[in-house]
DNA sequence: GTTTGTTTTGACAATATAGGTCAAATATAG
DNA sequence: CTATATTTGACCTATATTGTCAAAACAAAC
């Protein structure tokens, strides 16, 4: 249940290196970086694609990660949350189905 | 399993409205209630809020219909909707209990 | 306590996304 | 064809998100 910030922070320091090391190879400003790894800021979905494979990461994992906490930070401030997760799995299953057709 | 849309369409033609008077009576270009009423633009949640006024439709679960529309929208087109949907839910149970503390 | 190296913070700019307005186009009914 | 209702699309504005940079804060070494 890691977060995209606890990830990439954990594979980065396994690798024992600096934020500044990472921002000159990945070319992202390192305070941007920082604040991903503290969940202060959200990254695109390009940066979470580059960050995959920078720290060798399966990418479906970093991405279940990174979408998860998008839906989490959407919906944690509102009443109802377990509901509205489970209407809203019912209308993706319904929309997937109808774009195949 | 409705969609906010489909909502207030039902409950504008069962009132017998057209769009033009709901407009008026809303102050909300009818352009933009007709988009509404088709998916085309997501209402901010002012406006969910003032539907629900303006219909007398329960708040909550026009707000239900809103949010998981959000959220459906979002992850339509990823891989592992549902597993990343049950991370969120976990996310968002933590997060609360944190927030309460 | 000052030097050196790292991370975090915050103000600001740039860009992208979302929402609003309006008029014209397209139905639909008579 | 006329009249009324809805939809579409182009354009504009507002808001939110992301990027940049330099300074502040933190930490370890000496």
């Amino acid at each position: 249940m890691d977060s995209f910030g606890e990830i990439i922070k954990r594979f980065r320091e396994s690798n024992g290196l600096f934020l500044r090391q990472v921002a000159a190879k990945m070319d992202i400003d390192q305070a941007i970086i920082s604040k991903f790894e503290r969940g202060e800021r959200k990254p695109t979905k390009e940066q979470v694609q580059k960050f995959a494979r920078f720290y060798k990461i399966e990418e479906e994992k970093l991405m279940i990660a990174w979408l998860s906490d998008k839906v989490a930070y959407e919906l944690v401030e509102e009443k109802n949350h377990y509901k509205i997760l489970s209407v809203a799995e019912q209308k993706i299953r319904f929309l997937k189905i109808k774009k195949k057709v």
